[in-house]
DNA sequence: CAGTGGTCTAGACCACTAG
DNA sequence: TAGTGGTCTAGACCACTGA
């Protein structure tokens, strides 16, 4: 037996006792999401564990197979599921340190609405020899030539930001040091065919080194809110690590949260 | 002439002058959401411009409705666009100062694990009258009563959280003082039959106030991790209003940014 | 009223995974 | 080879919007 069983075996059977009320309250995908999602959430359908086919669960359920892939499409959105062709689809681990989920395309649009609307001037470029942490991070040898940036940004002649990025050499090199100081670095790599496909960010807070109080015109010790994050394309591939430190008082980190589909 | 005048009437037909590969690179539904984003992204659909029904693209394309329904609902759920039965798919603003977006379950599946996690202790709770800002963000009376609550958590016993809440009379009412010392509030409000549909939330960094430093053990102007968070439920209204100040330490806010549809 | 998006169905072919 | 999810089609009914 595979290390994956199917939660139909768990003996709630196939349709792991969801009853649909098939008029009155919500379309039925939902019902059917939201039945899933709790007896996920809650243990019922143990981390791990196959849910029933979609075929095999929509017709315990009385509904169509269109139906039933809109309420486990929905979960795998929401990160709850990972479907896999040819094996099932696959309860993830219970959501212990899994962090929020957000869309790729905000993350690249808002850095492109960023170089718009901001002034940029570039501190530093040069292509240097990867610390352990970054060559880890972007999954290359120590010691492997990246391009490091530093810069700093305005928006109405004051400083709000100041960012240092690493990109793997091969990537790099097709921009220059010019491009760096007219063009967001997210639009470089894009035009130089990497794609964004998926990336970790964490945000912290740090007190102003005096190499950073220097360069943002702040006291050190000053209170700055840190974002860092690692980008990859779609096969997984890391395509840039990147750290911005922002003066609070000039920049917050704004999210929307929403519905799993569609937003108003 | 409505405000709102469709898109295909620009000059570029019902099709937007797309062409479709039907075979080899990405399925056609993909290849439409891709082209479709484009175009909006770089203002060939303008913004509050109605783009042309899925009926009327869908043939233009050659592609059914479903499949043209696919393409329509990622742009909505990357908030490109708003759909409205008998209206239209309407393009939204340029994402110019738009947030990002992320998964309201994903938010309300954290404090679920926060709570269990982690131990609380609650340090005020009190019915207090709205001032101005919380009033405002309730969307509530100023000076009508508000349940007020502070507590902080402890992993391992380190402090490393000191929020505040703040919830309408008529929610909080549905649970008690001793409630709130063991169960996370995102819990109680949904035990109280509150649903969260979408969450607004901004991250900065502060110094610790005195006050602030005494409650979490730091020094006074060390530098904190601040979040802020009004909730809704689905019809908008203010569930929910938190500010939590976390040891940077001890705590970081992670984020995982994924395509529009499933994560691996 | 005509047109829109929201939902649901039945059926088909494919690529992939497992055994 | 059997079963899975991924894609696509054709057709239907509904609730809602706008004129």
């Amino acid at each position: 037996m595979s290390q994956a069983s199917r939660s139909g075996a768990a003996g709630l059977g196939a349709g792991l006792g969801i009853v649909l009320r098939p008029e009155h309250p919500l379309p039925l995908h939902a019902q059917i999401h939201r039945a899933l999602r709790r007896r996920i959430l809650d243990g019922r359908c143990p981390e791990g564990s196959l849910l029933p086919s979609e075929n095999e669960m929509g017709e315990a359920l009385g509904v169509s197979r269109i139906t039933m892939r809109r309420a486990f499409d929905d979960l795998a959105a929401a990160g709850l599921v990972r479907r896999s062709r040819g094996r099932g689809t696959e309860v993830l681990r219970r959501p212990e340190q899994r962090p929020v989920l957000a869309h790729i395309d905000g993350l690249v649009e808002a850095s492109l609405v960023m170089g718009r609307d901001t002034a940029v001037e570039l501190l530093d470029f040069a292509y240097i020899p990867a610390t352990a942490d970054i060559a880890a991070a972007l999954d290359i040898a120590p010691g492997a030539p990246v391009q490091h940036a530093v810069r700093i940004r305005r928006e109405g002649g004051d400083i709000f930001s100041l960012a240092r990025s690493w990109v793997p050499e091969a990537l790099g090199r097709s921009f220059s040091r010019e491009d760096m100081m007219h063009t967001p670095l997210v639009q470089l790599l894009e035009r130089a065919g990497a794609e964004f496909g998926s990336a970790e960010q964490v945000l912290g807070a740090e007190a102003a080194t005096p190499e950073a109080a220097r360069a943002l015109g702040v006291a050190p010790g000053s209170a700055l809110l840190r974002v860092r994050r690692l980008s990859r394309d779609p096969r997984g591939v890391p395509i840039e690590r990147m750290e911005v430190l922002y003066i609070p008082e000039r920049y917050e980190y704004r999210m929307q949260f929403g519905p799993v589909k569609s937003m108003g």
